[in-house]
RNA sequence: GCCCCGGUAGCUCAGUUGGAUAGAGCGCACCCCUCCUAAGGGUGAGGUCACAGGUUCAACUCCUGUCCGGGGCGCCA
């Protein structure tokens, strides 16, 4: 409905002067629903925005634009209100159309062509594969999977990508905690590394290797310690755990030392998919670095930026000139020790997702990620990609709650709470909601007792009971020998003529419109609050008026118009990754 | 010190890219089931939109500064 008076704007303008309509602001006339029911359906302030240009007082220039509005059958009539706007009035068959496009579109409803089959990359979540998946992954997770699930319905060409950081240091350490549990396992006295991981899956993943290995890789702690330097805190914990992995490889071989890395990183990046796919997050695309690395891109662009002079020596590394491309300072990509870091393969990753012709790329990334965002924008800038194609969206922090109790937690402590956990206690459907009921750039307190509360205070329910409610509805009605006739209602729905009848129409079909918004801001949280008032608007229509009612012409409108309501709760649940449950 | 995010009702938060009288939930005070699920609905009280300037016909929204809160600034990832 928005874009046909948005067109019927357009016309008007250009039939009206030539050179006002080449104006930016009259290219894209923007309309805006009146949040007072006096100021009509609709409202425009194109008057107002073009009054300086057109050299006229803003209500005269409306005076002319309503005037000059090509006829339409969805107006009823225009009003110049105010400083200058147009407040258009819709005729009833409007939203009987519109109503009509619900039931015909029916899952499909609210799905546009705005994004153009644009090519866009959403990588999000993309934990290392170091430890299991906690509470502040799963607000990126569920962000990222409904981000991508709303760009999609508005017209983008969407994929999903976890990118595996399965390369480097890290998975380095992973794979020494785990030999050092082993050892223990085996009964060898070595003492775990400060810089070591430290949670309980730790040991599942010793077991793991103890199964495939036996007691192959067991050597006497004497050998394991003799001639290492102090760990912390006596020593520096970083230095010490280098030189564990050394002796590791040293005393098992590079290849065994291989094998065992692989079996913890594989039974990592197990649990972590099986987390996602338990939640409702799939990806299209699991990208590992390693492949990536294997592949000769992260020499290659590190070649490029040597070859256009973009790399200097200085202190025993090699530094990209980040500085000349925006960045406050230069950045490693060689360390003196010869290894690449992660920078380096996170600007060959990045050139290659260019590469693969995406227009657009969407990086979701925890709120600690922000001195990143520079440095990856300036190597895409260096190898001759708009900086403006990388998108980072920075997920603020989540803390639990149990009531006004806050949750302690800790990532590299034994006691954290994983997102697994978090899912067995409240829920998925609780879960995904709450973690998109504020925006991302604010911090989120999860409540727990709330989100397992069955009250009016859970909009979880709130929102799932408005959809039971109408199929509690369908199922009276059959009870009682009777149908619903599409047709019948769809032909009467200049019957809805009640406030309450009026106000749901209203709101029902803002779900084109609120889509475009969520997808535009980047902010599944306006289709969470959209949905708590569709689903307050049906409540408050259900309590008011009684729907299954004798006269079959008002009967079956009024199914129409609640049908259709039920429908984009659905749709709407559905790109949340929230259940709409029958009953309840 | 520099950078990012935030400051809106007692509490938790929205606010349609600058519009008309700033909204919702909770909490508080009341009211509504012989009726399609009361996991619901309705009424009322409650605001100097942190503060000070500026831009504009119009500022919670944009700009500058100040104050307060959170986070980030390693050859860590």
């Amino acid at each position: 409905m928005k874009q046909q008076l948005e067109q019927l704007l357009a016309a008007a303008l250009a039939a009206l002067d030539s050179t006002l309509a080449a104006t930016a602001e009259a290219r894209a006339p923007t309309v805006e629903r009146s949040r007072d029911p006096r100021h009509g359906d609709f409202a425009t302030n194109i008057a107002l925005r073009l009054a300086k240009a057109a050299h006229s007082n803003p209500r005269a220039l409306a005076q002319r634009i309503a005037a000059a509005l090509p006829p339409n059958p969805l107006v009823l009539r225009t009003e110049i209100a105010g400083a200058g706007f147009i407040n258009f009035f819709l005729a009833p068959a409007a939203y009987a159309h519109e109503l009509a496009e619900i039931h015909a579109r029916a899952e499909r409803y609210g799905h546009t062509s705005l994004g153009r089959a644009e090519r866009v990359l959403v990588e999000f979540v993309s934990a290392n594969p170091t430890g299991p998946l906690h509470v502040g992954h799963g607000r990126q997770a569920a962000y990222g999977a409904t981000l991508a699930n709303i760009l999609a319905a508005v017209g983008f060409d969407v994929t999903r990508e976890y990118y595996i950081n399965d390369a480097g240091r890290q998975v380095d350490i992973l794979a020494v905690s785990a030999w050092m549990r082993y050892l223990q396992s085996c009964g060898e006295a070595v003492p775990f590394p400060e810089n070591g991981y430290r949670g309980d899956y730790v040991q599942n993943l010793a077991a793991i290797i103890r199964a495939a290995e036996g007691e192959d890789l067991r050597r006497p702690a004497a050998s394991v310690l003799a001639g290492l330097p102090a760990d912390a805190p006596a020593g520096d914990k970083e230095v010490y755990i280098d030189a564990l992995i050394g002796r590791a490889r040293d005393l098992i071989g590079r290849e065994a030392f291989r094998r065992v890395l692989q079996l913890a990183l594989e039974a990592m990046l197990a649990d972590i998919r099986e987390d996602l796919e338990q939640f409702g997050v799939r990806f299209d695309r699991w990208y590992s670095e390693h492949a990536l690395e294997r592949s000769g891109a992260i020499e290659r662009a590190l070649a490029r930026l040597e070859r256009d002079g973009r790399l200097y020596r200085a202190e025993g590394a090699v530094w990209f000139r980040a500085t000349a491309f925006g960045d406050e300072k230069d950045r490693v990509v060689v360390r003196e020790n010869g290894q690449k870091t992660y920078f380096a393969s996170d600007i060959a990753y990045h050139l290659e997702k260019r590469e693969r012709r995406f227009a657009r790329l969407i990086d979701v990334l925890g709120a600690d990620h922000h001195g990143y965002v520079a440095r990856v924008r300036a190597g895409l800038t260096a190898m001759g990609e708009p900086g403006e194609s990388l998108e980072v969206i920075l997920i603020q922090f989540v803390s639990l709650f149990r009531g006004d109790q806050k949750i302690p937690m800790g990532k590299r402590e034994a006691q954290f709470v994983t997102l697994r956990q978090l899912r067995a206690e409240v829920g998925n459907d609780a879960c995904r909601l709450f973690y998109l009921m504020r925006g991302h750039d604010q911090p989120l307190d999860f409540d727990l007792e709330l989100a397992k509360s069955r009250t009016n205070e859970n909009p979880v329910y709130y929102i799932q009971y408005a959809h039971a409610r109408v199929a509690s509805v369908l199922k009276q009605l059959a009870a009682r020998g009777l149908a619903f006739e599409r047709a019948e209602g769809l032909a009467h729905t200049a019957l809805l003529t009640g406030a309450h009848e009026q106000a749901a129409l209203a709101c029902v079909t803002r779900f084109p419109e609120v889509l475009e918004q969520a997808a535009m801001n980047r902010a599944p949280h306006m289709l969470v609050h959209y949905l708590r008032d569709l689903a307050n608007a049906l409540h408050t229509y259900y309590n008011a008026d009684t729907f299954i009612v004798t006269d079959s012409k008002v009967r079956n409108a009024r199914l129409a118009l609640v049908i259709g309501v039920q429908q984009v709760l659905r749709n709407g649940l559905t790109l949340l990754g929230v259940s709409a449950p029958e009953s309840m």
